[in-house]
DNA sequence: TACGGTAGTTACCAAAAAGTAAGTATGTAA
DNA sequence: TTACATACTTACTTTTTGGTAACTACCGTA
């Protein structure tokens, strides 16, 4: 849980509301994110393939991703009324819109790497 | 200071070897780096002008934060030997090269920023 | 000899993120 | 009645990040 209040708190507000690059990097940027968001990019998971597709992943943290991804817009929850349940995740218009650009940055980021072995 | 083992260490390590987008993240994703990266694609900056540049900042943290941009490759640290001292920074090519992505990550955040407060 | 200006460094503490492991709910089928 | 499958929750602990405030070093100048 966080506090309500803490200067820690109140710099990463003040930086998201300023700053649209900083408040997207809060939709996307974080630990498992990019992971769950790239590999939704092939299309429908269910929460137990998603699972297995990042076998380090823990529950708590898979759910906590896909309820964050969601609230955010970026993907969406469809539960079947079956049983055993069924939930799939997809991305929503907004999370496809993200796709050329992880792409690109994931180009940026193989330079980076490239740049940083050479020294 | 970091442990040299830990699950959570481990995880951050194998992301970031495994998927170039995450590790670029690494690179430029933390807190206060892209205020100075943006603010650093105006031109040179001194220590003092960039504190004053992002006044919430603590010297603490753009002393860690400048420093891992140069060891990372993104930012070039130059001392000149007067009194007071000066130390200068600026943009290397690749920190450069980050800067047209930095601007469609940006547009991407107004539009989830659009998205998200219409529900 | 004390003071100003620049660019830090350091020790310590608070807060946030991530991980672990055990438990929940539901219906079906053996 | 016990186990199975799926999709989670929850309480608790560890690890990491960020913030605060005081201190350092250097030289010129008053």
């Amino acid at each position: 849980m966080r506090k309500e209040n803490s200067v820690n708190l109140e710099n990463e507000q003040a930086l998201e509301t300023e700053c649209p690059f900083i408040f997207a990097l809060s939709l996307m940027g974080k630990r498992w994110k990019p992971a769950i968001l790239w590999k939704m990019t092939e299309g429908i998971y269910r929460f137990g393939e998603m699972k297995r597709a990042i076998p380090q992943i823990s529950e708590k943290m898979l759910t906590q991703h896909l309820r964050e991804l969601e609230t955010d817009g970026l993907i969406t929850r469809t539960i079947y009324p079956e049983m055993p349940p069924r939930v799939e995740y997809a991305l929503t218009k907004l999370g496809s819109s993200l796709q050329p650009i992880l792409e690109q940055l994931n180009n940026w980021g193989e330079k980076a790497k490239k740049t940083k072995m050479k020294k």
